[in-house]
Parts: structure tokens; C-alpha cells; sequence
RNA sequence: GGGGGUUUAGCUCAGCUGGUUCAGAGCAUCUGCCUUACAAGCAGAGGGUCGGCGGUUCGAACCCGUCAACCCCCA
């Protein structure tokens, strides 16, 4: 028998790959066993496989195969996210560039493009997975947005909305101008950026003097409905009950006070803005302020604004500038680093905005998810974000959960006038509610105009371990009530809020159960720089080549050892490496040990006897601890005593004492000990 | 501005309720070896005021105070 000396990761992953197929050894139904379910956190449906995604889902990998070796029913269910706004936005950009217009087609028209998109791109992440060697249940595959996925979140949503927890209003949203939506505050990154400070002056109605405002957005001058002071200020107390003139506009309005102001910043005087400003939304509220939205939904300037209709935002900050200056109204300038905050999505800076949108209350439905944490019953790993968790769910803000976009869960709301609407499940159902809530028999479905929005993608991924397994639909059915709750969930630390702790609320509002009972928080690859692989950087190796070069495994077992819960790991390529060499390492043990001849002749050296022995001792000793790092979620530890354990103990000790001299035979007693070692090891 | 976290070898990190596994592991480095399983290997070696300062204690990487640096989240 000839086996090359080094070992070739390739050929035997496929084919060990496609005989774990064939034989549905991953394929899990419901049995007398005790089940082990993981769900897949799911990957966006037209993303490609990035180092994140392998780091994470080896994790689960490792968990689900652990599991199955230990006798329980394990079920990892695999499936993709619709990704609304990410979706949306590669359809757009490729219809332009075959020179179509989103806004030239209808909405069937562009979900059509949508779908052929997905169906085209949508597979390709779970054929990487498979590359990887995930052993998800593949006949389970699921999509956000396949047809149960679908009917479970507009079945909720129509739940939620019967409770009063779902209400519809005009709120400060933060909106994208460039995708035109609406986004969630997790969507928005706040990043300091350099601007200019400006120091406007407005005349005092029935005074010759002049009051000066500091602002950052002169262009927001034009929806200015008050100018603002804290009372404490001496500077200013002469003021009250007294009006200003809004520059630009000519508009009169009322000086007043409020303690939000900070004395010490600019000039102590703020202009208010409550369309477009949460603090002066707020202080506008507290003062009975009109507002005056100078936006349209892609930034430019509108026609309420009075002038600069149609321009782009940032030009109306520099005609603003200009207009202040000929008009004698501007003081000066000053260079001023400010938090700007910017769409995750699109980079496009965020416009708080008044808009009318859909929301759901958290605070009361969140109680439970708080305290399930707080009370143990769902460990985090590591245990750090415990106390993040809890800042977090003890000042939730209601979610804004309406987008302006197309591909999604459409709204199941009609209208039957322009403010009227019903809530329902379907179309006939609405017409139904419609006629009784309007006393208008005569309502026909024509009549009936559904809402233009969809859900927010967490919408329907917050309640993914329920549907994994159909139950929104039929909560009676066997696998969901077998599955549920699944037991670890692994993921990012980044969505601790906008995904997991949703689905913690979600598992107690629809089943009255946690949706899992451990939260493996991982790290974020990063490169030698410390800096977030992502593909605009051009910092991360592909995922695939790797798995070429080096192996699955090898890739696999590098980035598990150093990446311990929580930790980032710092990507290099000895990391693959070390994986790799150890691959080859059991490779050659391996060789080494088909090589032997037996001959039953012979008896066992008292050498031998006590090396098996030894090596039996540190073997049990070993897994003995490699059971408790895995209760602890170590994976990483529990990993590098396998290595040392094969490495040194076995390989450097006792297959140095056992080995026979050279081309003799071995004894039986031995030879079968080793292979059993052997066995043990590998597993 | 509020909250959380981190700081131990060149790098990534262990180190539990203070005391014989307390200064550790892997990788990297250096030296010597192509020795019949493996040079993707083997044998050996070096390397740290445990962020700074102060305190508690018979005793501190560990507890307390303080300062510093870095990171994350929220406004």
C-alpha cells in the first residue's frame, strides 16, 4: 500500500463530503431521542461567503457534530435572508445598468427582476457552505421570504397589530435619502466627519438688535419655527415673550426656552427645527411648535421650504451660506468636527426626518427577554454583553418596523379612504373588516388600496427559530414542538440587538418559550491591522481559495484555536497553516500505523503494555477536560488540548515507545490498543 | 455626554473563591538535525517589573483606590 506523505485535503473533504450526503447522515427527523437543534443565523440570499461566515458557522458546525457523536437527535437547519434594503439596492443598481429605472416599472414588474435575481444568486452561498463541510439538514433549506416564511409574518403582524402593539404614526424617523426609506437607529452609524460651524444672525422683531444661533446646517434655516435659549441664561433672559426674524425666509417666530439648550455650546442660543432634528422634534413638541418639513424623500430641497426648491441638500448648504452672506446675516464660520450619522446600508448621510410609519411597542413585550437573560434561563458567551443586554432592553424605543421599499413582507394594511385603513391577513378578509368598520356595504375590492411598504428584513428573522419549524402557522406540528427551543444560537456580536434579542421576545410572545438556551457571540475577523475584513477594504482573502490551498479543515481548525468567545480574531495566513500542518500530522500518524505488519507470534513488550496504559490515563483526562471547556463554550480551549494531546502525547511519546524496530512486525495486543487510541483520537 | 470592556512573552490569548501546576499555552524567533510516519517534521533554547502609581495583607497578575492607553455600545 502506497500513501503519499502528505496529505490532500481536497479529495477526501468531497468525498467524504458527497458519501455524508448520499447517506443523509445531516437529515434529522423526530425520534425518541433528545434533539439538538441549531438554526442557522441566516446569510444574506445574494451574499457570497465571507471569513465572518466561516468562522461562525464552523463554530456551529463543530457544536452540531459534538452533538450527534453524543447520541442526540441533531438538527441544523440552514436557510437565507431576504435582506430587504441590501436586495433591494443590487436589483436597483443593476436595472440602471441596463439602463431601466426603478421608478419606471410597476411593483410586480421590479419583484419580478427581484426574484429571477435571487433565484440566480441564491443558491451560491449554501453551495460555499457546503465547500466548508456544514453539515445542516439540507432538505430543510429555508428563505425568509418563501411562501410559509411569508404567511407567518403577516400572521403575526395582523396578531400583533388585534393586540395594540402595532400602531401607525408620524415619528422622527431616520431616513436614507438615496434609498429613499426609512431605517431602523441599529442602521445608522455615527462617525465624526469635519464640517463648518455657522453663526447666523437673526433680527429681534421690534429691536434694532441681532441674536446669533451656531448651526451646522444652515439649510435648515428655511424650516426654522423658533429659536431657542436655556432659561438659566443671563444672556438671553431679556428675550422672553419677544419674536425673531428666520433669515431667508422672513418668517416670524417666537423666542423660548428650554433647558435641553447647552449654555456653553456656540453661542447658548439654538434655532429649532422640529422637522428635522430629534431634540428640536422634542423641544417642538414641548412648546407647541409648528414644523416645517423642507425635504422631499431623495433630499432635495421642497417646495414648503420657500426657495431652493429641487436642490440637492448639500448644494442648498452652500447657496444657504452664500444667501446668509449677501443678505448680511451670516458672522462667521468656524471648522467643527461633528457625529454625522450615516445609513449602514448605503452610506448616505441620514436625515432625521417626521414621517408616518408603522411601530411596534417594545416596552412591554421585551420584559420577559430581559429577564430570561437577566435570571440565567439564556446564557450569553461570553458573559460580558450580559450587562450590554440589559442597557439596551431596559431603554428600548418603540421599532420602527414600515420600509419604503418593495422587496419584502408587504404591509397587510388596506386603505379605504385616504386615513381609514383595516388590518388584515388577506385582501377578502380587509374588504370584509372594511365594510364593517366603515358601514359602507357597497365597498368594493377596487376600492381597497394596500399599503406600499414592507417590514423591516428583522421583522420576519426575529421570529426565524418559530417558522424554522412552522410554527406561526401550525403550532401544533411535531417537528416545532420536538425542535423548539432550539438549544445555541452562534452568532455576531453586532446583532445582539437587532436580531437576537428579538428573537428572545418573539419565542416568549408566541411561544411562551425562549427561543434557545445559549448565545455564542463570536468575534470579528479583522485583519493585521486590527481593521473589520469587509469587501470595500479589499482586506479579506477569499474564503474559497483558502479552502483550496489549505483545506476545509485546515482553514477550519486555524481559526477556531485562536478565537476564543467574544475575542476578534486577527486573520493571517500561519492560521491555516497551523490547521493544515495539523491535518498532515494525523495524516502521517495514520501512515505510519497502516504500515505495520502484524504477527500474532509475538507478545507484548512491558513497554508497550505501559504505554498504553499511559496513553489510555491521558486520554481520558484529556476528554474529561475537553467536556468541561465545552460546557463553558471554549471551544477554542477544547480544541487546543485535542491538538496537544495528538501532537505531543501521541504522537511524540507514544507511538516513539510502541514503534516496532524498523520493518519488523508488531504484536496484536498493541497494535490493537493503538487502533482503538487511534479511533478515540480522531473522534 | 452616559454605559460597558480590555491592558500578562514579538503576536493571539489562558490564568476560577489572593498561597506548590504562578508566571503559562499556541504561533513566531534562534540553534542543531533531510534520523525509514511526518522538513507541513524532530531535538533543544531564549524571551515577561503581569499598563503606571498607591493601598489592604504574613503574602497580590488576582482585592481596593487612582492615573493612563485602547476598544465597543448608546445619545
Amino acid at each position: 500500500m502506497d500513501i503519499p506523505s502528505k496529505y490532500e485535503p481536497g479529495k477526501a473533504e468531497s468525498r467524504w463530503y458527497s458519501y455524508w450526503m448520499e447517506q443523509k447522515f445531516f437529515h434529522s427527523t423526530p425520534d425518541e431521542r433528545e434533539p439538538y437543534t441549531i438554526v442557522i443565523p441566516p446569510p444574506n440570499v445574494t451574499g457570497v461567503l465571507h471569513m465572518g461566515h466561516m468562522l461562525n458557522n464552523t463554530i456551529q458546525d463543530v457544536l452540531v457534530r459534538r452533538a450527534r457523536m453524543q447520541g442526540k437527535n441533531a438538527c441544523w437547519v440552514p436557510g437565507t435572508d431576504h435582506a430587504s434594503i441590501a436586495t433591494e439596492a443590487k436589483v436597483v443598481a443593476k436595472l440602471k445598468e441596463e439602463g431601466i429605472e426603478k421608478r419606471n416599472l410597476t411593483r410586480d414588474e421590479f419583484l419580478e427582476h427581484a426574484w429571477k435575481w435571487t433565484h440566480k444568486h441564491g443558491g451560491i452561498i449554501l453551495e460555499q457552505l457546503k465547500r466548508l463541510g456544514a453539515s445542516c439538514d439540507w432538505d430543510r433549506t429555508l428563505f425568509t421570504m418563501d411562501e410559509k416564511r411569508y404567511d407567518s409574518v403577516i400572521k403575526v403582524f395582523v396578531d400583533l397589530y388585534n393586540k395594540g402593539m402595532i400602531y401607525r404614526g408620524v415619528r422622527m424617523v431616520n431616513w436614507d435619502p438615496q434609498a429613499m426609506t426609512a431605517v431602523s437607529d441599529e442602521e445608522v452609524n455615527y462617525t465624526d466627519e469635519k464640517s463648518k460651524l455657522y453663526y447666523v444672525r437673526y433680527r429681534i422683531v421690534g429691536e434694532d438688535g441681532y441674536i446669533t444661533v451656531a448651526t451646522t446646517r444652515p439649510e435648515t434655516i428655511l424650516g426654522d419655527t423658533a429659536v431657542c435659549a436655556n432659561p438659566e441664561d443671563e444672556r438671553y433672559t431679556h428675550l422672553k415673550g419677544k419674536k425673531v426674524i428666520v433669515p431667508m425666509v422672513d418668517r416670524e417666530v417666537p423666542f423660548i426656552f428650554d433647558s435641553y439648550v447647552d449654555k456653553e455650546f456656540g453661542t447658548g442660543c439654538l434655532k429649532i427645527t422640529p422637522a428635522h432634528d430629534i431634540n428640536d422634534y422634542e423641544i417642538g413638541i414641548r412648546h407647541k411648535l409648528p414644523s416645517v418639513d423642507v425635504f422631499n424623500d431623495d433630499g432635495t430641497i421642497s417646495e414648503r421650504a420657500g426657495m431652493f426648491a429641487g436642490v440637492d441638500r448639500f448644494v442648498a448648504r452652500d447657496l444657504a451660506e452664500k444667501e446668509l452672506k449677501a443678505r448680511g446675516n451670516l458672522v462667521k464660520v468656524e471648522s467643527y468636527n461633528n457625529k454625522i450619522g450615516r445609513s449602514e446600508r448605503t452610506n448616505a448621510v441620514i436625515e432625521p426626518r417626521l414621517s408616518l410609519q408603522w411601530f411596534l411597542k417594545m416596552k412591554d413585550i421585551s420584559k420577559p427577554a430581559l429577564d430570561a437573560v437577566m435570571d440565567g434561563e439564556i446564557h450569553l458567551h461570553p458573559s460580558k454583553f450580559k450587562n450590554l443586554y440589559r442597557h439596551w432592553m431596559e431603554n428600548v424605543h418603540d421599532w420602527c418596523i414600515s420600509r419604503q421599499l418593495w422587496w419584502g413582507h408587504r404591509i397587510p394594511a388596506w386603505y379605504y379612504d385616504n386615513t381609514e385603513f383595516v388590518v388584515a391577513e388577506t385582501e377578502a378578509e380587509a374588504l370584509e373588516l372594511a365594510r364593517k368598520k366603515s358601514g359602507n356595504n357597497s365597498l368594493k375590492p377596487g376600492d381597497l388600496r394596500q399599503d406600499e411598504d414592507v417590514l423591516d428584513t428583522w421583522f420576519s428573522s426575529w421570529l426565524w427559530p418559530i417558522t424554522s419549524f412552522d410554527g406561526i402557522n401550525d403550532p401544533k406540528n411535531r417537528d416545532y414542538n420536538y425542535y423548539y427551543p432550539t438549544n445555541d444560537l452562534i452568532t455576531a456580536p453586532e446583532i445582539l440587538f437587532f436580531w437576537v434579542a428579538r428573537m428572545i421576545i418573539a419565542g416568549y410572545e408566541y411561544k411562551g418559550e425562549k427561543p434557545f438556551s445559549n448565545v455564542y457571540l463570536t468575534g470579528l475577523v479583522r485583519d493585521q491591522q486590527r481593521r473589520k475584513m469587509s469587501k470595500s477594504l479589499g482586506n479579506s482573502p477569499e474564503p474559497i481559495e483558502l479552502i483550496e490551498k489549505y483545506g476545509a479543515d485546515g482553514v477550519r481548525v486555524g481559526m477556531l484555536l485562536c478565537s476564543p468567545a467574544g475575542n476578534d480574531l486577527l486573520y493571517e495566513d500561519s492560521l491555516p497553516e497551523q490547521g493544515r500542518n495539523f491535518a498532515n500530522k494525523i495524516w502521517n500518524a495514520f501512515r505510519l500505523v497502516m504500515h505495520w505488519q502484524v504477527d500474532d507470534g509475538i507478545s507484548q513488550p512491558e513497554s508497550s503494555k505501559a504505554a498504553v496504559k499511559w496513553m489510555n490515563e491521558a486520554l481520558k483526562k484529556d476528554i474529561h477536560d475537553i467536556e468541561l471547556n465545552f460546557k463553558k463554550f471554549r471551544i477554542s480551549e477544547a480544541l487546543m488540548i485535542v491538538y496537544k494531546l495528538f501532537w505531543d502525547e501521541f504522537s511524540g511519546w507514544y507511538l516513539e515507545i510502541i514503534k516496532p524496530e524498523y520493518q519488523k512486525p508488531i504484536d496484536r495486543k498493541t497494535y490493537g490498543a493503538t487502533i482503538e487510541i487511534f479511533e478515540n483520537l480522531v473522534k
